[in-house]
DNA sequence: CCCTAAACGAGACGGTACGTCATGTCTTCGT
DNA sequence: ACGAAGACATGACGTACCGTCTCGTTTAGGG
């Protein structure tokens, strides 16, 4: 912890072989079944390795995560703010029922953001803040663009669009498919759009 | 498991130990520092009694939970929609942050239900599911009496209400605070209730 | 560390399991490779269990020892002082040679006693002071009956008898054999015998 | 192994550095909490510099005791074999008890040298031998000067000079003060001096 | 006097063992 | 006879060193 370890000289393999490790685990036999010492045998490596790197399983996690779901961070801007919204809640949808990504997902929302506060921080920082931030400027421009009513508060806004996913996902029932996403959608949009 | 304890033979005396020494290690360490050999150590009791009465930590803390939170599951019903749904509401949101309930609450429904799904069914039998039901029941009574449009769909109106509570639950932020529960019973009302 | 363990609970079949896998495993790699987590395994135990009871490797090969070797330890007195010592020095060099004693015993006299001060002193206690007060005893019979002359400094004596012993030990060379210990008895008793 | 280093481009300051920091280290903290890690922290120096040039710890405390004690190697010969001896003896037992040079000796002769067989033979070749050589030489002189017997087993009378320094130094009791060495001196010479 | 091969410091790496903790089961003893 | 006390096997924890292995950087010798 004094000296924090040199980025530079990192083996590079070693941290792909432990982010694939992981991941694996995570998939085969769920979040709570994978330990440190798992990770570190079925990467081929030592458990030193790990911890010089990460804090914690969580936190490895997280970047494997965050490594194999950042393509998908962008919101779309078709012009079209419902389409967009659509699209764009259904890809929030699939990263939490794909088969690899799903279960870390959950587990570090869910689980850990509720267990260690430390991690809490950087799991908002790296997959929550700039997805709102996103929604946020999509919001604005459907709003200058007379899409959307200009006084609304838009926190509450991200709350009803996001928030019968998680509400579903809490309770463990099955996510919405893309009709329910449609209701959503428009129920929400009826409310706040201009004329 | 093999001999299912006698329930006549059970000692009170020790189940309330139990249950309050669990709820008093969650408030002051917070759940996950809760284990089932502290439990015993606070309640003078053995780990074998613990384990002879219940299969984890949680299913521990879920009849604690329950106990202490069941005086308030009653949905108010005055007539006015709106008012009582509010009502609702705030009081989901209390036992949320009320400093006995809160915290164990929110770990059975963030962590426990997602790592042991056997409990999962129990607390969606015993802090759900009633819930849900009283919600139902309490929307149609509406339906009837004409406050809301009759061909709505019930789950997402249910996903409406509650999902951004379970939204900022989940994302760690502020739960809803009076005039914000307001503003989305507004909102959501205003798009099923009668012309 | 708090709570001293009941000597009373204590299961016996898993004492003996410790104690019979330490000495095989000694005997058969050598007292360095001996290991807790190897004798946990041998003996079909827990760690925790040998740490319940003994705060080192050290300890645990020192309780087997002891254990093994108690048979021995008496001095025999025929009358002849000088077949008494080269008895008991042969007993002496027996234990040392021994398959099933000697490694330990060298490993605890010569490595662990200069490594761990508490052991130390249980060795002193448990392996060579009963041994020193037997000798002192013996000698002093001799005195009484005049084979040996009375003012002699018995702490020397017992250096000169058992120092050639250790000197060799120590140094790796062979032990004195039958005719060696003879010419040691020989030599010293001539400096100390009645005119 | 493969490449044997180039002796001729050994960096002298870090040899230097390393044979005082491992007798520092083995003087404050004892011989078995000195570490390769730790000889290299406090040398400044890489592990793989220790690593290049000594096979373990051991032979690093060797070379550092051998480098501080080889000016005292010399077996005293005024004529008097009485005082030589005494002499020579109390060199040893200040060997031993020197602040330095006592707790490294030690540790190499008990702890070393019978864990690493192959250390072993170096402490013997660069400790033992040359001192034994030398006892015997001396030993020998005497006996041509006829002050001590001609057919004494020379093995034996090292064993009952050194023996009880040795035997006390295991038993980890007070090595022989001057008057002891005096009294081992008379005692051992009486049977073997010339009649 | 530069050039280059080496030895060097730094320290990451795969390992082994450490000593501790909590789990869930089993045993003993006192009441 | 019950039940608290707690010993037990299991398995993961996070740490300390081991001895090996790159990395760039001195540094010393031979051309």
């Amino acid at each position: 912890m004094v000296n924090p370890p040199n980025e530079q000289r990192r083996n590079e393999k070693s941290r792909r072989a432990i982010l694939d490790a992981s991941l694996e685990l995570c998939t085969e036999k769920g979040y709570a079944a994978v330990t440190v010492e798992g990770i570190a045998a079925r990467a081929g490596v030592s458990k030193k390795t790990i911890y010089r790197w990460w804090q914690s399983k969580g936190a490895v996690i997280l970047e494997a995560v965050v490594d194999a779901a950042d393509a998908s961070t962008d919101f779309p801007d078709t012009g079209d703010i419902a389409a967009d919204l659509h699209a764009q809640l259904t890809q929030v949808v699939r990263l939490f029922e794909d088969p690899r990504s799903g279960r870390p997902l959950r587990a570090l929302l869910l689980i850990e953001s509720h267990q260690d506060p430390g991690l809490a921080g950087q799991i908002r920082e790296l997959l929550v803040d700039s997805r709102i931030a996103t929604f946020n400027q999509r919001m604005r421009r459907a709003q200058d663009e007379g899409q959307i009513v200009a006084d609304v508060d838009l926190d509450v806004v991200l709350d009803q669009f996001y928030g019968p996913i998680y509400h579903r996902l809490v309770l463990n029932m099955d996510l919405p498919d893309h009709d329910y996403l449609g209701k959503i959608v428009d129920y929400v949009l009826a409310g706040i759009t201009q004329g």
